[in-house]
DNA sequence: AAATCTCTTTTTGTATCCAATTTTTATTTT
DNA sequence: AAAATAAAAATTGGATACAAAAAGAGATTT
């Protein structure tokens, strides 16, 4: 979020160095609605926005373009921008098709495994237990791309990642997490088993079960409020 | 394509107006990268697009980010964009992809699919028979998307409306659709048959293999030339 | 009350700047 | 001649200002 703040002077106004500004919006902006700051259906002006993040309208059209293809922004021709409105069939949907992508990139992967990489994984795992929940959607992905990366199927993995993100918005919203995560926790143990034994049935059963379970809590937990 | 000429004052310079600029690059870039016109590695320069496509660069630039979102187009920081690199890796990767994503829709999809909806299906496929070459990626999935409609997954079709687009432009490079146009055809009847039957295996395991012979052939015409 | 016509707000697009980076070319140095 | 360096040319990233179109809100008329 901070930036270089080599300032320098234009039209007489301060301005900050070229560079990752695009970058910063969309970051921020993403937060901002995954963390639910931004609640859905609201209105993102492109003024407004250039102004919170003294940048131009510019970078801000950039920005906004980006979140729509990744899905947390709605464009609607000459009515603008919004926080992309969320729904309980959207969950849905995004925990099938993480079923469908994260198994095809176990399949994969599963081969090319060394135990090295297990291990980092199993790393990741104990952090995942000692960090506060508010970095539990982070440190998942984190460990479930460590497993998928000897795919090396670039399409692929930032696919899995665009989901997951999809997904982080919804999880962040209920805190169904914490009696979510012990059941979650015990999942992770159970896969990195099954992937130290080089056991694709069973590794990718126990994949597509953990999935489908969270994607359950989440849509009872929906349901409910 | 063509334009309303409104032509209006400014600055002392006449300038032409035009409504859906970004609409119109976006899919006359895309065309061109697809149909190969455009090679891949070439670069795309903001000024000569924006000239090209008689607009400024604001527009050129919202839709090169539009393009990136695609795959069509590569975005380095402060080097521009250029027309996406090809690999055999990439289809390979892409028909993966492919398989798992639509066999996914057509398992929801299949239970929903009404008998008239696969009449629809089966006259995309005689169109198909009849059409032109140039026309075979448009019209094939015109045919899949007809099968996977009922499964009301707007993120999953949409998915896989963007791998086939990613697809289409490795088939339009070798003409290798000649003699693998009546396999083709021979299997979208298979699976139209399955369909009808309600089938569900029958009908996964023929289009998955309809989807990984069509990538093979593609692969084996790429790693020829 | 319903329909029409302003007036305002907001988006979309154009044009023109300027600064920071590459990339290219020319010039020196070894 | 080859390598290193400095100057110049292209190009991108971003800012500002302005024009036009659409959507929304009021006010007016029917």
């Amino acid at each position: 979020m901070s930036n270089v703040e080599k300032v320098t002077e234009m039209h007489g106004r301060v301005l900050r160095r070229r560079g990752g500004t695009v970058a910063d919006i969309v970051s921020g902006l993403r937060h901002e609605i995954i963390s639910g700051r931004l609640s859905p259906g609201s209105p993102l002006r492109q003024e407004h926005l250039a102004e919170r993040f003294k940048a131009s309208r510019m970078p801000v059209r950039d920005a906004l373009r980006l979140l729509e293809g990744e899905g947390f922004v709605q464009l609607d021709p000459n009515r603008g921008a919004r926080v992309a409105p969320i729904s309980v069939d959207d969950v849905q949907e995004i925990f099938e098709m993480r079923v469908a992508a994260e198994s095809l990139a176990l399949r994969i992967a599963l081969p090319e495994l060394s135990n090295m990489q297990i291990d980092r994984a199993a790393a990741v795992q104990d952090r995942i237990e000692r960090a506060p929940a508010s970095e539990y959607g982070m440190l998942n992905a984190a460990f479930h791309k460590t497993l998928y990366a000897p795919a090396a199927r670039p399409r692929l993995l930032s696919h899995i990642d665009m989901l997951g993100q999809a997904a982080n918005r919804y999880l962040s919203m209920t805190i169904a997490t914490l009696d979510y995560a012990s059941r979650s926790n015990a999942e992770h143990h159970d896969l990195l088993l099954a992937c130290r034994k080089r056991d694709e049935g069973r590794a990718v059963s126990c994949l597509v079960m953990h999935i489908e379970t969270a994607g359950k809590a989440l849509v009872s937990s929906l349901e409910a409020s």
